[in-house]
RNA sequence: GCCUCUAUAGCUCAGUGGUAGAGUACAAGUUUCGUAAACUUGGGGUCCCGGGUUCAAUCCCCGGUAGAGGCUCCA
C-alpha cells in the first residue's frame, strides 16, 4: 500500500466518467468541496492484508493528529503503484478504512473510486504538509511450506546410532535436560526441570562471582528498532541471520541478536568521565538468530540462546589490564564447573586476504591486537593463532573445545571492539577534558547457557558437581517398614539444608533396582534407610559411583554436604 | 540453505505388500529383598505428514517436515 498526505487549505474534485467498468455506482456526480483536511492520495496493491490496513490507518491517524486535521479526504490514486490490487478489493478497502476513522470521530470523506475525477486543491506548504508512505507485506516465502494439519505433536527422532554416548543429545534426554519440540521449531530448546535446575544455577553463580569482580548487572528487552544495527554496521554482516523485522506503526523492530547496543545505550546514559571506567555492565541476555536450519543441533547451535554476556568499557590504557582479568576469570570459572580441556585461540584480521571482512582504522588494530597478546603472555595460558578469525569491529580470543565427536568448536569468547563507539557516538571525558572513545571489551565467560551445559554434560557425561546436580540427595527406603522412618529423614534433611534439592524413591521394587536408577541418574548421594538405620538413627550414604558407607551420624552428612555446596566443590 | 542417510509404543529398537511385535518405562497385584535390573498381569501405536502405484501401502514411488553426518557459518 502506498501513500500521499497533503494538508491543504481545500480540495475540490469531480468525478467526469469512469475509468474502469467496475466502478462504484454513484448517486450524486455533483462538485465537492471540503475545507481544512487531510487529502490521503492511496493505492492498494497487491497482497496488502490487515496488518498493512493497520498500518495505514494508524499512519493516517498520526498524521492528521500531528498537523491538527479533524476532516480526512480518502483519496483513491492508482497512479502511486504498478503493482495494484484487483478494484473490488482496493473499494472494499478504501470503504473499511473510511468506517474505522469515522468511528474514531473524524469527518471521513472518501472521493469516488473507479473515475476520472477533475480536481484542485491547495496544499499549506508546511513541512508536515506533504507526507509518502509505503507498507510491505514481509516477502512471502519463496518455497512457502505447506501448513502442517493439526494434531499429534510430532515427535522428533533421535537418532543414537552415530552418537557417541557421552553425547550431550543423548544424556539430555536420559537426564531430562532439555527437549526439542516440533511444535515449537528447530533450534528453540525448551528446558526441562532438571536442566533449568542447571541452567540456574550456573546464572546465580556468575552473578556472584562477576559481582565480586566489580561487574554491574543490567537488564534489556529482547527487540529492538533496526536503525542500531544499522548505525553499528551488523545489519549487512548479520541481517541473514537476524530474524525478518517486525513492523510497528512503521518502525521495523528487530528480535536482538546480540546484546550489545543495548548495553551501549546504557554506557551512553551512565558514563560521564574517565572516572568512570572501566565500566562492566553483564546480563544474562537472550539472543535470537536464524541460523540455517541445517546447522542447528542440539544445545549447541539453536536459534535462541541466553548468552553469559558482559560488554566492559575501558580506555585504551586500561585495555590489557582488563583482557587479562577476563582471561583469568576464565580459568576461575572453569575450575569450579568442571571443565577441563579447553584452550584459547587468538583470532586475528587478514587485511590481505578479506579486506572487506573488517573495519575501522588497522592503526587500532594493531594495537588492539598487541594488547591482547600482551595479555595473553602475562597469562601465561597457551594460544594458538588463527588469521582471519577475528570479527568485524576487533580481534578476539575464543575459547575451543572438542565434541563428543572430536570436532573442535567455540564455547565462549573474548572480543576488542574499537570499531563501534565510535559508530554510537560513545564518549567520556578524559584528564584533559577532552572528548575519547572507549575500547568495548565484549566477553562472555560461559558463551551460552545452552552450548555450555552441552559441553559440560559431554565433559563430564553428565557427573555433575554436587552444586550442579539436579538432584543432590535421593533417599531410599530398603523395604515398605521403613518407609516412614525414609520420609522423616528426608523431612530432617530438608529442614536442616533448605536449598538443597532432595527427593525420595519409595517405589516398590528392590533395592538394587532404585540403586541403579539413581546410579543412571547421577545422583551424587544415595541413602538408604533399612532396619539398621531405622533403629540406631544413622544413615547408610553411597556416594555416586562408589560402595555405600554405613552408619554415618545425619549430623556429619549433612554438614559435609553443606560445605560442599556453599563452596560448590 | 546444499549433498547423503534416517523416521514403527513415553524411550531404545525388531519386523512385514494383506493395518504390527520385543525390551524398557507406566499401572495393578504378588514379593519385603542390604546397594547397578525380583515375579505376574494389564493399558498403550493414524507404523512422521501429503499425494501416487496397487484389489490391498507401515513397507514401493514422488513431495514435504524433522533428525543425524558432511559443507558453510557461529556462541
Amino acid at each position: 500500500m502506498r501513500l500521499i498526505t497533503l494538508h491543504c487549505d481545500y480540495i475540490k474534485f469531480k468525478p467526469l466518467k469512469k475509468a474502469l467498468a467496475k466502478a462504484e455506482d454513484l448517486k450524486d456526480k455533483e462538485q465537492k468541496e471540503v475545507k481544512d483536511c487531510l487529502v490521503v492520495l492511496t493505492a492498494v496493491e497487491q497482497g496488502d492484508n490487515d496488518s498493512i490496513l493497520k498500518q495505514y490507518l494508524a499512519a493516517v491517524k498520526k498524521t492528521a493528529e500531528e498537523v491538527k486535521a479533524r476532516k480526512i479526504v480518502l483519496y483513491p490514486y492508482a497512479h502511486l503503484s504498478s503493482m495494484l490490487a484487483p478494484p473490488d478489493t482496493a473499494l472494499e478497502w478504501m470503504v473499511s478504512a473510511q468506517h474505522t476513522l469515522q468511528k474514531e470521530g473524524y469527518e471521513v470523506t472518501r472521493a469516488p473510486f473507479g473515475y476520472y475525477k477533475e480536481f484542485e486543491l491547495k496544499c499549506k506548504g508546511h513541512p508536515l504538509s506533504e507526507l509518502s508512505k509505503e507498507f510491505r507485506v514481509a516477502e512471502a516465502t519463496p518455497n512457502a511450506k505447506p501448513a502442517m494439519k493439526p494434531g499429534k505433536e510430532k515427535k522428533i527422532i533421535l537418532d543414537r546410532r552415530n552418537l557417541k554416548p557421552n553425547d550431550h543429545r543423548i544424556l539430555g534426554e536420559d537426564l531430562g535436560i532439555f527437549y526439542l519440540s516440533d511444535e515449537i521449531g528447530p533450534g528453540l530448546p525448551l528446558w526441562l526441570p532438571n536442566g533449568e535446575t542447571i541452567r540456574h544455577e550456573l546464572i546465580e553463580f556468575m552473578r556472584e562471582v562477576e559481582e565480586k569482580h566489580g561487574y554491574k548487572y543490567v537488564s534489556t528487552p529482547h527487540i529492538t528498532k533496526g536503525t542500531i544495527y544499522e548505525k553499528t554496521g551488523h545489519l549487512p554482516y548479520y541481517a541473514e541471520s537476524m530474524y525478518p523485522p517486525i513492523q510497528i506503526e512503521g518502525v521495523n523492530y528487530y528480535l536482538k541478536p546480540m546484546n550489545c547496543p543495548h548495553h551501549h545505550m546504557i554506557f551512553n546514559k551512565i558514563v560521564k568521565s574517565y572516572r568512570d571506567l572501566p565500566l562492566r555492565l553483564a546480563e544474562p541476555g537472550m539472543t535470537y538468530r536464524q541460523e540455517l536450519s541445517g546447522v542447528t543441533y542440539g544445545l549447541i547451535r539453536v536459534r535462541a540462546f541466553t548468552q553469559n554476556d558482559s560488554h566492559i568499557y575501558c580506555t585504551p590504557v586500561q585495555l590489557k589490564e582488563e583482557f587479562l582479568k577476563v582471561i583469568n576469570l576464565f580459568e576461575e570459572v572453569y575450575k569450579k564447573v568442571g571443565i577441563k580441556d579447553y584452550w584459547f585461540r587468538l583470532s586475528l584480521p587478514d587485511f590481505a586476504g578479506k579486506p572487506d571482512k573488517f573495519t575501522g582504522d588497522p592503526k587500532e588494530w594493531m594495537h588492539a591486537c598487541d594488547e591482547i597478546r600482551k595479555a595473553m603472555s602475562a597469562s601465561g595460558k597457551k594460544f594458538t593463532e588463527e588469521v582471519g578469525e577475528a570479527a568485524f569491529y576487533g580481534p578476539k580470543i575464543d575459547v575451543q573445545i572438542k565434541n563428543s565427536q572430536g570436532k573442535e568448536e567455540t564455547i565462549a569468547t573474548s572480543q576488542v571492539d574499537i570499531v563501534i563507539p565510535k559508530r554510537l557516538e560513545m564518549h567520556y571525558i578524559d584528564e584533559k577534558g577532552e572528548k575519547q572513545y572507549p575500547i568495548i571489551i565484549h566477553r562472555a565467560i560461559l558463551g551460552s547457557f545452552e552450548r555450555f551445559v552441552a559441553y559440560l554434560l559431554e565433559q563430564t557425561s553428565g557427573v555433575l558437581p554436587v552444586w550442579l546436580s539436579p538432584v543432590q540427595v535421593r533417599i531410599i527406603n530398603f523395604t515398605d517398614r521403613n518407609v516412614k522412618a525414609a520420609e522423616k529423614v528426608a523431612e530432617h534433611l530438608r529442614k536442616e539444608l533448605p536449598k538443597t534439592r532432595i527427593d525420595t524413591d519409595f517405589r516398590n521394587t528392590t533395592v538394587s533396582d532404585k540403586v541403579r536408577d539413581a546410579e543412571v541418574q547421577k545422583v551424587p548421594y544415595i541413602i538408604v534407610i533399612g532396619d539398621k538405620e531405622e533403629e540406631k538413627g544413622t544413615l547408610a550414604v553411597r556416594s555416586r559411583g562408589k560402595k555405600p558407607e554405613f552408619g554415618i551420624k545425619p549430623t556429619e552428612f549433612i554438614k559435609e554436604l553443606q560445605r560442599k555446596i556453599e563452596l560448590r566443590e
